[in-house]
DNA sequence: TAATCTACGACTAAATCAATCGTATTTCAT
DNA sequence: ATGAAATACGATTGATTTAGTCGTAGATTA
């Protein structure tokens, strides 16, 4: 689960747009200033998360972007798999870019991994903006134990 | 943490050198054929683990690879930092490979990256060949919640 | 002494990443 | 009206990484 530099920037990005919520659109040149984002690299950051509708544009003077949806309905998660593709440490661990190993009936350290990618993945999807800006705790670890033991296994 | 297939193919072949430690080397031919991992690439992965001391070779007819350490005392951890270089998400949350990122002060996001690589990372550290062969269970769960506690924040 | 191994550098093809550029189009303040 | 300011979007690129292959040299032992 490497981030790619596009990954970082749209976070950053959201997180500034959700900051400003409601308070009119933002164009891209200060969006890029404040989050040392190449302005021409984030245009395409921006029309791709348009696509997703988890922001509009507005053309013109007094143009530029703003939230699309409330941040408590937009998780890390997405985000990460928009830009990233794929969120698990490897293919065959994957939910949602299920790859299929020959070695799956005799791999050793599957399981390690499995554990790996549910963890982040679980963070992941339960990170909305809104809790994430208000710095709120995402996953008590125990409430994850509970789930765990609950089953999710290899 | 997208694992390479470099990590992924040293990580097969080190658990069939564990399954068969004590008992003689297996030629690089064999650790291909038993692992679906192509030979020629293979050679190269066998020289860089043996140049960190993990695994011993011998030439000639009945040569091959043997494990050099006890398995307890090889980690996951270890295997992926040095084929896939760096552990954590991103940068800014690397310990072994950090680097600088000048929006640390004002970061909405980075602690959830930091929460991720702090699991991972404990995860893969404790992941001993010797309990991942026996399928022992490597983290539980509430262990890392109290250590979590006791402070690696942000 | 020949068969069977490892050792190791050189090379490459393809994919991915991180942009940059040119240009078209829309909007609105004046 | 008109022009400044904004988004829209495809084309292109340069660097890096990935996932290998190839040729050959050298060691070991049945
Ligand atoms: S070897 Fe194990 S971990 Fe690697 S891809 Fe196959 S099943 Fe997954
Ligand atoms: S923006 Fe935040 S997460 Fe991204 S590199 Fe900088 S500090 Fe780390």
């Amino acid at each position: 689960m490497r981030l790619s530099k596009k990954t970082d920037y749209a976070l950053r990005v959201l997180f500034t747009l959700v900051e400003h919520h409601g308070r009119g659109p933002i164009p891209i040149r200060e969006l890029a200033r404040r989050n040392d984002v190449p302005k021409r690299f984030l245009e395409h950051i921006m029309l791709e998360m348009k696509a997703r509708g988890w922001v509009d544009s507005s053309p013109g003077k007094q143009g530029g972007y703003v939230l699309a949806k409330e941040p408590a309905r937009i998780t890390m998660g997405e985000v990460i798999r928009q830009f990233d593709g794929v969120l698990a440490p490897i293919g065959c661990v994957s939910v949602a870019h299920y790859e299929r190993c020959n070695q799956e009936a005799v791999c050793r350290f599957r399981r390690i991994l499995l554990d790996a990618r549910n963890y982040v993945a679980r963070l992941m999807d339960r990170a909305t903006l809104a809790m994430v800006f208000l710095g709120a705790p995402v996953q008590t670890r125990e409430v994850f134990a509970q789930e765990f033991s609950a089953g999710d296994g290899i």
